[in-house]
DNA sequence: GCATTCTTTGTAACAAAGTTACTGAAGCCT
DNA sequence: AGGCTTCAGTAACTTTGTTACAAAGAATGC
């Protein structure tokens, strides 16, 4: 694809592009992959930086038992972190991703990656910085799993979703994947939550009806 | 110091020590820090890479009723991987890290640290990987902490803490720090424990009667 | 349409872990 | 010895996780 194409079809992008360089930017693959399709899996070897440029993708952990729990999303423009540390570390990963959408992603080459971390000190400074940021975002996922009550970070967690569409669509199922707990501490929560009329819940999908109180419950703790 | 007492002094630093050459070497500071006190503060700027030389650090995580979860020790020769992503990406320390016993270390200032990093690649892989290292333990925290039980994340440490001095001298509460729960948690467990004549309860020390059966509960999960 | 099957949700009963509120025991200091 | 501080024990209760089903809604096949 031509640059011109390229950022026109992905604004988002051009300050990386401008970033980068022509160079690096040829050898970027651009890949597309199907809604629930993985972009890595858990002990696969890390050969891409991994950025995405549209959708949306869920990283997480599995357990041994099958447990879930989601450690961030990558949204349109942002670099996956794991990765990057993955790439820099050289070991394999400790986690999977799974498109959530379709989703469109560039790939670096490994190779190509280092050769632009060691050269371009603008590219350094975003690579580091993202670094930094994806694990501060893990150190606080760390607090809020070890001290956070589960009923204030499911408020939390519909209130963000409810900001993107309102009603939500989502499972218990895929709730309790996105905060590591189990299906029916979800369903029992939420049937509280529809006692207090703060939602009405429907199949597949959650309708917000008092932001106010359930933003009060996910301030606390 | 000169460099020959130096590596006298502390012969677990001779890789890194001709690793990182004498320029940076210069650069270096050496501190010393008495059991308790902080090396670090949560919110503060992080001005120096981190490295131990003897002792132990305790790296932890506050929540804002004061709870308390450990991130990582630092034993001799780690350096501290949450002040080498904060370094790169030049924000604050997310967390706080405290002597556990009399502890030296060596700080080198951010720009040597940064000039070496950008020249020397053997620092810079030593770098890459022990952030790749450090991220990795923290998500093998965050899997215990979401799915583990007590009973089996208290049994694994004790174990470990046995390794090192055995009747383990450490109280509840700060077992309770270690594993970020409750100290009522732990009194609770370990009298358990003692019940099944796996362990012998003194004040302030735990002496382990039974490592097979702890090691069998460590096991699963 | 109607039966079959799969997915999603509801719920009860119990176990594990976190919280609150005390009590008592052990060590230290004067 | 008496008083103070730190550490440990425990009961009662809440929240969360687990096990085990049942039922409702949606999709599929006939």
């Amino acid at each position: 694809m031509k640059a011109r194409d390229f950022l026109e079809k992905y604004p988002v992008m051009r300050d990386f592009y401008n970033m980068v360089g022509g160079k690096l930017a040829e050898a970027m693959h651009l890949i597309t992959v199907q809604p629930g399709s993985p972009l890595y899996r858990h002990g696969q070897a890390c050969e891409y930086y991994l950025m995405i440029l549209s959708g949306s993708v869920r990283v997480q952990k599995l357990s041994e038992k099958g447990q879930v729990i989601t450690l961030y999303h990558l949204v349109a423009g942002r670099a996956c972190e794991l990765t990057t540390t993955c790439l820099l570390g050289g070991k394999n990963y400790p986690a999977e991703a799974v498109a959530e959408t379709e989703v469109q992603a560039i790939l670096i080459p490994k190779a190509d990656f280092q050769e632009a971390l060691a050269q371009n000190p603008e590219f350094r400074n975003f690579v580091f910085s993202s670094i930094d940021k994806g694990m501060n975002e893990l150190l606080g996922l760390l607090e809020d799993v070890s001290f956070g009550r589960m009923d204030s970070r499911l408020a939390r967690r519909l209130l963000q979703l409810a900001d993107n569409t309102h009603p939500v669509d989502i499972t218990h199922q895929t709730l309790a994947e996105e905060l590591g707990t189990a299906r029916e501490v979800i369903s029992r929560l939420l049937k509280g939550f529809e006692r207090q009329n703060w939602v009405r819940l429907h199949r597949g999908q959650v309708e917000i009806l008092d932001r106010e109180s359930l933003r009060k419950l996910a301030q606390l703790a």
